[in-house]
DNA sequence: AAATATTTTTAGTCTTATCTAAATTTTATT
DNA sequence: AATAAAATTTAGATAAGACTAAAAATATTT
């Protein structure tokens, strides 16, 4: 059986990792976990014995196919119970994080596929992230960061990078959001920031908040 | 902050005690949670030391107030979520009870009560017992055991005692739900068997699933 | 009421996941 | 290439929750 703590390691270790494509160390996992590097490392011995971690002393970890197969899972989970708490129990999208955190850790297959399927097969979370299916793929779309759109084009908001509930609340009250049509009217080379339209307004944001939007071609 | 497994413990001396009321001792708890009398010793003093339990050595326990809330929150709990994986998830009766062992210990006030919103303030969980309110009031109802309905009569199926797969699948396969419509056809003084009618047939129950169906006067 | 049986508690270990402090290895700098 | 700095691992401790074995208290028999 896997443990509650490995299962959030693992997912750190994705996380960190790119998903799961690059070495992670051990400095990198003990801040994301906000524990200490020795932990770390006894977990890391666990983790490898298990096979979820592929691992030579000092040289970092990678996830194995079953450590990233245990990850995607979890992505799963948690993306589907987001969608579930904003969809059907009226969360906000800046709410949802920290009570799916707890969720995504109830093992049951029956109780996840079920889910899915009330929800009607949704293909991203309230972020914009995409949803795994069972067997681990995940819809796959083109998406761009907003920092790096191109005047006059327009696009469609189709995610966050940052899901901080300050970025949030700031897209809320900008009436940003995800499906949001948007029109780069021009992007100021002094501070980087950039003006869009929106709906019927236009508004200025800064540079942060250009890098921590993804948008997407509207053809 | 209280622990899963102290949770579990508060959730069964509310349940050995009958509902709170009465004193529990070590053994039946050790019996209950399938673990020594020994464990059971060091938890309770731990409990005692946190206030969810009165106790004086050698003299077994009973829940303060503290601990009763805490057991009808996680009931609470429990029954909404068993609410949910059958009414929206399409699981049967038989199946929910060990995905809502875990589920009814994710701590979040709002997805509690949202989920009691969104399920439309359910009463009475699948196999009929009560759904305590926001602030632990049942809403109670007059039922009775079949083995002690009277000859003639019609009664609504509300609860079951026993709510053991082989018990609730028994009752599946004889087309008795909660919501069924039964009448007493005749009392086996013999076996204490009894024969009802329930919409188109009559069939005869023994003394041991008598004893483990609740019903309710149909006036 | 004494002897026996049962229940409960205590004492001492074990495992998991954590920590601090010290030791070791790798990386960076001179 | 030697040394300093940073990263990582090991060693030894701690807390939670479990265990076994033994001691203490309560209940039951005779």
């Amino acid at each position: 059986m896997i443990t509650l703590t490995e299962e959030n390691y693992i997912k750190a270790i994705y996380h960190l990792g790119n998903n799961g494509e690059n070495i992670v160390n051990t400095n990198a996992i003990a801040e994301e976990m906000r524990t200490k590097a020795s932990s770390v490392s006894d977990m890391i011995k666990k983790l490898s014995e298990k096979n979820y971690v592929d691992y030579k002393k000092y040289q970092g970890v990678t996830l194995t196919a079953d450590g990233k197969f245990v990850a995607i899972n979890i992505i799963r989970k948690h993306r589907l119970w987001e969608v579930f708490l904003v969809e059907k129990l009226n969360f906000s999208w800046d709410e949802v994080h920290e009570v799916a955190e707890h969720l995504e850790h109830i093992k049951s297959e029956k109780l996840i596929n079920q889910l899915e399927a009330f929800l009607e097969f949704p293909k991203h979370d309230p972020h914009g992230d995409p949803i795994p299916d069972k067997e681990g793929n995940f819809h796959h779309i083109e998406k761009i960061v907003l920092s790096k759109a191109e005047i006059g084009t327009v696009y469609k908001c189709v995610g966050v990078d940052d899901t901080s509930t300050s970025f949030l609340k700031y897209l809320d009250s900008n009436k940003i959001a995800l499906g949001t049509l948007i029109t780069i009217i021009h992007k100021e080379p002094y501070d980087n920031s950039i003006k869009i339209r929106l709906d019927d307004t236009e508004i200025v944001v800064s540079q942060s908040v250009a890098k921590n939007l993804y948008l997407e071609m509207v053809n």
